[in-house]
DNA sequence: ATGCACCCTGTAGCAACTAGAGGGTCAAGC
DNA sequence: GCTTGACCCTCTAGTTGCTACAGGGTGCAT
């Protein structure tokens, strides 16, 4: 099964630009090409291309998607080092979470401080403002 | 009392990079200049810095900022549209908090579905993984 | 043969900084 | 008065993960 970049990327839910980004960033390998050098990709670059766009919306870097591909390959290998790195992201993730949700409460008291009025007199301004 | 930029970045917390792009993009006013050419900055200017370093923190874009310096710039204005700004905000806060959530639960189950071996057998690399 | 959808390369743009090169200024200490 | 070091100046380019052109070529149907 043959496919142009843009079967693939419908395939995948991405972008023809994506892919070559992904092709020139070293994320994807570069594809063997058709006659009128278009490129041309089968079952083994779908499922390379899934594996990374299942994990970007999972919220892993590109950096990261590149170990884990890396990891992947080598089917030998313990699994150590996939765990160390899915649970490092979790951390981040999870840090995130915690760091919005404190944003969130400041800003919810900021707005329920506000009564209306005009700017001069407005207490999300004067949250702002000068201590 | 007068400001070099490194003494009012220590004032703010702010890099004096930072506050040379912020002048450049035009949320600072270019302030005026000492003998030796260096900018120098009195209290107005800490007091916009501060503003916007605040609203920083509780994560406004630049460009949301810029509306709330112009908002607050008219005393005398309904505070609505500030209030609406924030609340927009919030919002925007609270779909990242829900989403973030979805995903670290996601995270998680892969990894709890992990117990040990080969990447061969991970199932962190198999979740990931063609269907 | 001509339209249209698709493909190609290459470059520039987004947010919000950050880092560096390559130089000038200023105050203190000797 | 001269050096040292900390600071300042401008300008450019890099970061992340794409996206959006511009200016062309290809492939298929009518």
């Amino acid at each position: 099964m043959v496919m142009t970049i843009g079967t693939l990327g419908k395939a995948t839910g991405t972008k023809a630009e994506t892919i070559r980004y992904y092709e020139k960033i070293g994320l994807l390998p570069p594809p063997s090409r058709s006659g009128g050098n278009y490129r041309s990709y089968g079952e083994a670059e779908l499922g390379r291309l899934s594996f990374i766009r299942r994990a970007r919306q999972l919220g892993f870097s590109l950096d990261q998607i590149r170990a884990l591909l890396e990891l992947s390959e080598d089917r030998g290998r313990d699994c150590a080092t996939v765990d160390a790195l899915a649970r490092g992201h979790l951390a981040e993730v999870e840090r995130k979470i915690a760091d919005l949700t404190a944003l969130q409460r400041e800003l919810a008291a900021m707005i329920a401080s506000c009564h209306g009025g005009t700017v001069g007199s407005c207490r999300i301004i004067e949250a702002l403002g000068p201590c």
